[in-house]
DNA sequence: GCCGTTTTCGGCCCGACTGTTTTCAGTCG
């Protein structure tokens, strides 16, 4: 059994135990583990021979590794079905509806005989459901409005869509609403995971109540959840959740911390916080001696209070960041000024939309020292790749360009084909013309782990490939469709690629992030380095390098773990060392 | 169920909103 559903299995039995009355610490313990396995770099099962390796994993104590040792052999747990048997069927699916939580799931089942979503759904409709203890006429209708509204927008959002939304929603409450200021956006994405559940956004104002009643009548609100004097919680059109809390400029501080996340890390610290004698909310730090709060305006000064130096938002995902602070070894996070170049971009030669000189103009008016053009090559898996004429004809259109727009440096590049038997589409002859190429997978992505391993690593030990494109070709979750990524041996692949030198990409583009973040943090120890490309097939797809960004920083990673953070001069250095000179961190800055 | 330079036992994070109630349970973040 694979992570995800590892978690799943840990957060069911969260959920049942929760249902049966258990110690809540218990109830968390399993709620935990399931954080830990879908958040987990690399399989469990992979590990799972080794219960002292999964022990070592700060939150799996004895009881839990057994059961991952369970699951990883036989896809079963037999603690798990003895829980599932206790309770009625459907149960856990109707919990999944915000507004029901285990009671109330408990009670429709038990009393109404409802066991699924659209079982609910009529109940609700034939008012059967209302007269169930403590819910009523007005939570009935709340609960059927996130039915149809989850039902609209699925789970989650990806964070290239949530992000601007954000964005926009905030401009618009600034507009229309003078007094608030310091409007941020929180949650996750502010850490900028990669697909988040709602929008959180934080604001502060000498009258709260004032502000929450503005946001709640917005333009572009067609639902209103929930509206107090500190918070306000609405639905947009497009089916975003969004939600605001107001707070008084002295407390923007504590509250930013606390709705920024993650739940984990949040806990973490207010567990310090009693370490010291200190409570910590979203109003400050109150003294357990003296009652007293202390207020911040800024997240700094809680940080500094709790003895920590800041702590960068990506990396609040409980992965060792506490202890890394204490022992003044966070990481120094490359930030989006320091990428100086976008090595995977594609024009109207391939499948882009327009001319290579659109794209280069776009990419210097982005401030880009340098950009590839890397139109796809002809093999059968992508429309219009380039025949070895046509490439030639695209490398001296390059050159034509580089000279007639000018103020950048323009390579010469080409993102070519790995096929299913693990050689490329070009000759050597051929890739030898190029300045950069980045080899990627296109088809047969159903292969079986050797044969994809071994085809990736075929491609890695080519001297012509300078890196390997979005390695593992899953894509996020866009509201319409996702895509699992292809099954490799990472450790291998991750190995392969530090000692052949072959750069990994961590592509930007907000449907791919591929490398993900857990990825990116367990090649980095292996000692791989990156580009971050955006991918971009027309010029607004430029901008996506923030969330490229926002990958390696969530995967721990510095400047000089990121080639295209090399000015053009240095990066050229770099492509002129053979291959195997590229891997390992000394090669890098000399 | 997890964890430990204060502990192998006894701790383990905190508050707001809603609707249904007559003082608060349930849910959420």
């Amino acid at each position: 059994m694979d992570n995800s559903g590892i978690a799943r299995v840990f957060s069911d039995i969260a959920t049942l135990l929760q249902l049966k009355g258990e110690p809540v610490f218990k109830t968390r313990a399993y709620q935990r583990a399931a954080d830990i396995a879908s958040e987990y770099p690399g399989e469990l099962s992979a590990i799972a021979d080794d219960l002292d390796e999964l022990k070592a994993i700060p939150g799996i104590g004895d009881a839990i590794a057994k059961k991952i040792q369970e699951l990883s052999g036989t896809d079963r747990l037999e603690y798990y079905e003895d829980l599932k048997g206790e309770f009625p069927a459907g149960l856990l699916s109707l919990m999944e509806v915000p507004g029901i939580g285990p009671k109330t799931a408990l009670r429709a089942s038990e009393q109404l005989d409802i066991h699924t979503i659209e079982g609910l759904e009529a109940a609700i409709e034939a008012g059967e459901f209302e007269k169930l203890p403590r819910v009523g006429h007005k939570n009935a209708q709340s609960i059927l409005r996130h039915i149809r509204s989850q039902r609209r927008q699925g789970d989650r959002i990806m964070l290239g869509l949530a992000l601007p939304a954000a964005e926009t929603i905030a401009a618009r409450l600034a507009e229309t609403c003078p007094d608030a200021s310091n409007i941020t956006v929180a949650g996750s994405c502010r850490r900028m995971r990669e697909s988040v559940g709602d929008i959180d956004l934080l604001c502060t104002s000498d009258d709260p109540p004032a502000v929450a009643k503005a946001f709640a009548a917005l333009d572009g609100v067609v639902d209103v959840l929930g509206q107090g004097d500190t918070r306000a919680s609405v639905v947009l059109q497009s089916g975003l959740q969004v939600d605001l809390r107001v707070t008084e400029a002295r407390h923007f501080g504590a509250l930013l911390l606390y709705f920024t996340g993650s739940k984990q890390h949040g806990i973490n610290l207010r567990a310090r916080a009693r370490s010291m004698g200190l409570t910590l909310n979203e109003y400050g730090l109150t003294s357990d001696l003296t009652g007293e709060l202390e207020t911040f305006d800024a997240e700094e000064g809680v940080y500094e209070r709790l003895g920590l130096p800041f702590i960068p938002p990506e990396l609040r995902e409980d992965h060792g960041e506490i202890e890394a602070a204490e022992n003044e070894s966070l990481p120094n996070l490359l930030i989006d000024s320091d990428v100086k170049g976008d090595l995977h971009v594609h024009s109207d030669w391939s499948d882009g939309r327009v001319p290579i000189e659109e794209m280069v103009a776009a990419a210097r008016e982005l401030g880009r020292d340098y950009v590839a053009i890397t139109d796809h090559s002809s093999g059968r898996g992508v429309a219009n790749g380039l025949s070895v004429e046509r490439l030639r004809a695209h490398n001296a259109e390059i050159e034509h360009v580089e000279a007639e727009v000018g103020g950048i440096r323009v390579f010469k590049g080409s993102e070519v084909d790995i096929r299913a038997d693990g050689t490329l589409d070009y000759t050597d002859e051929v890739l030898s013309e190029l300045d950069i190429v980045i080899a990627s997978v296109h088809s047969a992505m159903g292969q079986e782990r050797s044969v994809m391993t071994e085809r990736v690593v075929a491609a890695m030990r080519n001297p012509h490939v300078t890196a390997i494109g979005h390695l593992t070709t899953r894509l996020v979750f866009d509201g319409a469709r996702s895509r699992e990524p292809v099954d490799l041996d990472l450790d291998a692949v991750f190995r392969a690629a530090a000692d052949t030198g072959t750069l990994l990409e961590i592509n930007a583009s907000p449907k791919r992030l591929d490398l993900r973040d857990a990825h990116v943090m367990q090649a980095r120890k292996a000692g791989v380095l990156f580009l971050i490309n955006t991918d971009a097939h027309r010029p607004s797809g430029l901008s996506f390098m923030q969330y490229g960004v926002g990958t390696a920083r969530r995967g721990w990673c510095e400047a000089r773990d990121v080639i295209n953070t090399l000015d053009a001069k240095a990066f050229e250095k770099f492509l002129a060392l053979p291959k195997e000179r590229r891997a390992g961190k000394t090669a890098v800055r000399t």
